[in-house]
RNA sequence: UCCCCGAUAGCUCAAUGGUAGAGCGAGCGGCUGUUAACCGCUAGGUUCCAGGUUCGAGCCCUGGUCGGGGAGCCA
């Protein structure tokens, strides 16, 4: 038998006939003989209204019996709502329970508020709650924007190594990838893990960046970008990390700093464009519960033009800005993010980019500045979250790239593949970085980074 | 990983070291073209785990687990 969505059957023509499947949100009986079903089947923010007359067959039996998060299949003709609150509802000719709910006392996702911290002991049922259900579509939304935007411009999706060989990636702790058997390791004449004997015949990792990889592909194709998995074995409790996390790496060939800025500053107002115009009724749901400026604070980077600004400005204006700093301004010194948000919120009120980083306190493989002292990097710091992405042009002259391997005592041989892309056919090129899970944070408003990841993984914790 | 706070009914929270309670949810009934409705009644407890102090521990002490806020690290 066909059906349609709720969405559909709400948009849908009176006077016509259709069946629609869902779950069941609330249920409320009336004495005038009918009762109103509400139902939800994911395909939009709303619920739809079911009217359930008293006459049904299944009406005493089994219409009266339906709690929160019963399952349904409900045919009937689309009619113009008597009531306030709704358009179309369905006068139902015809309902059958799908699926009933076990006990309904103890149904996890009763009609109730419930914490957020709770519903993440329930994670395979908190989507059925509003604002789960609206985080996974302004998620999916996202990333089909994403790609989107990268199609559009020319950009090929490369699915670089969720496994890697490389232990020295350097961004972070990585977790360990092995078949040997940990109660029984076998063990090198010195005693030490004989690796030779696992799987990939060495030691092997999952991957903190594909950054490295795709840097092999923008060498070729000119335009790429990553999109997939990422993983860190950081002992991190924060309400902004994760161990398994979805990263996105644009990079470009034959591109300097301030191509990579222009395409960082492009993408966050295509995002931002994207799920104001596609989730409309999923950001009034957020401005309304969850974080009042929700949409307005989209609009105003939209509308904004980036201030782009030194590194060397920013500390300046940091020095000179009356209020007091819990760390201290100093030249050389790693931002603090309460120095990146009077930046963004108090001094330029915008966006802003902060470029042309002490190299002391960035990757090896950031681009050297003509003034011996900075590398070409960015940060776009965003009010209310921060940093949201970190970019570099790439040290694309071998010398320099040797010698700052050298000064931050890493070994050649295990960056040679990396090496020879600057032996052949060297091109400056220049990507970033950015955390996906961030961006559906800024852009819903969740607090917590665990809540807009459908099962997060964070120290001790990997269930469902 | 560090600092601070917390864990009691299905959920959110009360309870001077002395009989464990409320609201919501659930069940039953009433009322109503209703909107997370409203009114009444009922049921519902290994007080996170393991030890300890005490005549007596939800409460005090020790250790652990998990969660929250902040910090560091970062995406």
């Amino acid at each position: 038998m066909s059906w349609v969505s709720v969405k559909d059957a709400m948009g849908g023509k009176p006077q016509t006939s259709c069946t629609v499947k869902g779950w069941v949100r609330t249920r409320r009986d009336s004495k005038a003989g009918l009762s109103f079903i509400h139902v939800n089947d994911g395909s939009c923010f709303d619920n739809f209204q079911i009217v359930a007359p008293a006459d049904l067959a299944n009406y005493a039996e089994e219409i009266q019996k339906l709690t929160t998060g019963c399952a349904i299949e409900a045919t009937g003709t689309l009619v113009e709502s008597q009531g306030q609150g709704q358009s179309v509802e369905m006068q139902a000719s015809d309902i059958k329970v799908v699926g009933w709910v076990d006990d309904p006392d103890t149904y996890p996702v009763s009609a109730k508020r419930h914490t957020f911290e709770y519903l993440r002991e329930q994670a395979h049922l908190r989507v059925r709650t509003n604002t789960f259900g609206a985080v996974t579509r302004v998620r999916d939304c996202l990333a089909q924007a994403v790609h989107r935007f990268f199609h559009e411009r020319g950009f090929y999706w490369i699915h670089t190594p969720i496994i890697t060989a490389s232990d020295c990636e350097g961004a972070g702790e990585m977790f360990r990838v092995s078949t040997l058997d940990i109660a029984n390791l076998p063990r090198t004449p010195e005693g030490a893990v004989d690796f030779s004997q696992d799987f990939f015949g060495r030691d092997a990792y999952l991957t903190v960046s594909g950054q490295l990889n795709v840097e092999g592909f923008a060498c070729a194709l000119s335009k790429v970008y990553t999109f997939g998995p990422t993983f860190r074995a950081e002992n991190s409790n924060t309400s902004r990390h994760l161990a398994e996390f979805w990263m996105i790496e644009p990079e470009i060939a034959f591109a300097n700093l301030d191509d990579d800025i222009a395409l960082a500053v492009d993408f966050l107002k295509y995002l931002f464009r994207a799920v104001l115009a596609e989730r409309a009724d999923d950001m009034k749901f957020f401005a309304e519960r969850i974080e009042k400026t929700a949409i307005e604070r989209l609009q105003h980077v939209i509308d904004s033009d980036f201030k782009v600004v030194s590194y060397t400005d920013a500390i300046d204006i940091l020095t000179k800005a009356k209020k007091k700093f819990e760390f201290p301004v100093k030249w050389g010194t790693d931002l603090q993010s309460e120095h990146e948000r009077y930046l963004t919120e108090e001094h330029f009120k915008a966006p802003v980019v902060v470029r042309d980083y002490p190299k002391d306190i960035k990757a090896f493989y950031m681009r050297a500045n003509d003034d011996g002292k900075t590398v070409a990097a960015m940060d776009v710091l965003a009010p209310g979250i921060g940093e949201i992405i970190g970019g570099s042009q790439r040290e694309e002259r071998l010398d320099k790239l040797d010698q700052r391997l050298d000064e931050m005592g890493l070994h050649k041989d295990d960056y040679w593949w990396y090496r020879d892309l600057r032996r052949y056919g060297t091109v400056p090129h220049a990507g970033f970085g950015l955390g996906f899970e961030r961006i559906v944070q800024f852009v819903t408003g969740m607090a917590n980074i665990r809540d807009v990841i459908p099962f997060p993984r964070t120290p001790g914790n990997a269930s469902f």
